[in-house]
DNA sequence: TACGGCGCTCGTCATACACT
DNA sequence: AGTGTATGACGAGCGCCGTA
């Protein structure tokens, strides 16, 4: 299957103008003029035909085209190069919830109750560093998530944790009995506290559906959802954009290794035309 | 230096599709 | 049928580059 012996990946097409769609139609087009030359693979060919054909959907292409490879990573696992736990994160829980901090720090709610922080300028949750609370625990079935965090008034970051308790951001570290402080090397130091103040501005406050009482609190959950959904959509355009351009790489490699392939069929053929063909001498 | 064109990235919306 | 996900389309913002 080319796939597993052309996954490789040289040039941006993009940069080159490509658009995926030219791109297909190259890889249809010389996937032909390799068919002809091949007649086993008519079968396979015609699959794949059909699959650029329909909607793209990289995932669905990649993976059906690798399924018949075993060992051809899919797109949405994890790569060994890629899930590979990245240089800088001691512990690597498998996080429940992914919150991002009004800064966009991603905060990580582990099961356990480690709460792991990444900052903004890693991918992903890359670079989480990981800061197990003392204090903290498995929610209750019935705790209510807020999923959101927001600058407080005095400029602490604030977020939420499963739980009905409060994290907020304290440069100073102090301790307090009541609460706990935790600070790894140049993280910022957070705190948990009991969610007694009041909420800061733009934090909303998931309840659970039977809890709602009266127009307001449905408002703030409709908006909540809201909220929710397009932080989950903008986290899937990411990640499709993401395949979408290894998908480009993959589709550019291909052309330029069919076009290789391609050319030296061709000088095969004229080769073998002149050693068969008829002398007129 | 100001301005316009171009390309890229990102967020959002609409919608097709998959799953339960 | 309802819900969640993936992705195309669209517009805004930004940086770069060439030109007047």
């Amino acid at each position: 299957m080319w796939w597993h012996q052309h996954n490789l990946c040289f040039r941006n097409p993009l940069e080159e103008g490509y658009s995926s769609g030219d791109l297909e139609k190259k890889v249809a087009t010389i996937t032909e003029t390799d068919e002809s030359a091949d007649s086993e693979g008519v079968i396979d060919s015609h699959k794949h035909r059909e699959i650029l054909s329909q909607r793209p959907s990289y995932r669905r292409i990649l993976n059906e085209l690798s399924s018949d490879v075993p060992g051809v990573p899919k797109i949405g696992e994890e790569k060994s190069e890629e899930g590979g736990s990245p240089p800088g994160i001691t512990t690597m829980a498998v996080p429940t919830s992914i919150y991002q901090t009004s800064t966009g720090q991603y905060i990580a709610i582990a099961q356990g109750g480690a709460v792991q922080l990444s900052n903004p300028g890693s991918e992903g949750v890359q670079g989480l560093q990981a800061l197990t609370m003392t204090n903290s625990g498995a929610p209750p079935p019935s705790a209510a998530l807020v999923h959101y965090a927001a600058q407080a008034a005095d400029g602490k970051q604030q977020f939420f944790v499963p739980g009905s308790q409060v994290v907020v951001q304290d440069e100073e570290t102090e301790l307090d009995p009541s609460h706990m402080a935790v600070a790894t090397g140049d993280m910022p130091a957070y705190q948990i506290r009991a969610p007694a103040t009041a909420l800061p501005q733009g934090v909303v406050m998931a309840a659970s559906p039977g809890s709602l009482h009266g127009p307001q609190q449905l408002a703030e959950e409709a908006t909540r959802k809201r909220e929710l959904r397009l932080m989950k959509n903008r986290e899937a355009a990411k990640e499709c954009r993401r395949r979408k351009k290894e998908y480009v790489k993959c589709l550019e490699s291909r052309v330029a290794i069919l076009e290789v392939q391609n050319k030296k069929l061709i000088e095969e053929l004229e080769t073998l035309k002149d050693i068969y063909s008829p002398k007129t001498d």
